[in-house]
DNA sequence: TTTTTATTTTATAACGATTCTAAAAAAGAT
DNA sequence: ATCTTTTTTAGAATCGTTATAAAATAAAAA
């Protein structure tokens, strides 16, 4: 999954029936490159710019949203008022360093979730989030 | 718990040390002296303005958080852009309804969690809050 | 290729939720 | 009552995000 070639991210969008256009090369580029990443959309527009890599930030919302869609991405919720997106896309949860704004991974087989009670009348389980929030010791 | 009396908001408020004002009355009285409650700034400044209790958007801001701050409130995290706020601070979990935004509580017993792994050196949990995201079936 | 059509990107404006500001009002203390 | 501190308020400012509509690019057709 993680480390994949240039052609790879290539591949990635085009199966995913995304144009690889040069900026979503750049992006799945940095998202899907290296490790499972926890990223604002403003953070990664950051990182881009200061590589030298154009990219307006209208196109990494829009495109962090078209990954999403297309399930490539996950969005985290731990704070209102950011949104943050994860690399990882394989069901798991997160700490929340609450200090920092940091995120760490808790692999879904680490956390024991048991006893989901029935969802009111007509509603179906499409998720369940788990935010552990840390704080300094 | 739920409805106490005028003179137990007013109670409630001074023992955590804030001044029983008009203003903290009416919202103190809108929270406490019903069921649970989850509510957004914005819903609860609109349900006080429609009753015609005189309120500013910013007065409610400030005492929610103040609120929060004394742990008479709690902040709940579903979805980026909008602040949820519940005024049961008892340790439990809940349904979140994507489609219409509405809160449903999930009494802390009634779901299991176990094997929350140890927090990142340095670090100390705060909290876990379990978000059950539902949908129409 | 060149042309045509559809999609994407971009700068900029607009937006909604929230916080800030600083002046007026209210609360509590003297 | 008077003074001091806290609170409220309207309005401006800010932040993250989404919408707009024109220019650029990509893919398809000729």
């Amino acid at each position: 999954m993680t480390h994949r070639s240039f052609d790879g991210i290539k591949n990635l969008l085009t199966s995913a029936g995304l144009r690889p256009t040069r900026q979503r090369l750049v992006i799945g580029r940095a998202l899907f490159e290296r490790g499972n990443l926890h990223f604002t959309p403003e953070d990664l527009h950051a990182e881009l710019v200061n590589e030298g890599l154009r990219v307006s930030l209208s196109t990494v919302y829009n495109n962090l949203h078209k990954f999403t869609s297309a399930g490539l991405l996950r969005e985290v919720v731990v704070e209102s008022g950011k949104t943050f997106f994860d690399s990882n896309t394989n069901p798991h949860h997160h700490f929340f360093d609450e200090d920092t704004g940091s995120l760490y991974d808790i692999s879904e087989d680490e956390i024991l979730i048991q006893n989901v009670p029935a969802p009111p009348e007509g509603l179906l389980i499409s998720g369940v989030d788990v935010v552990v929030r840390v704080v300094k010791a």
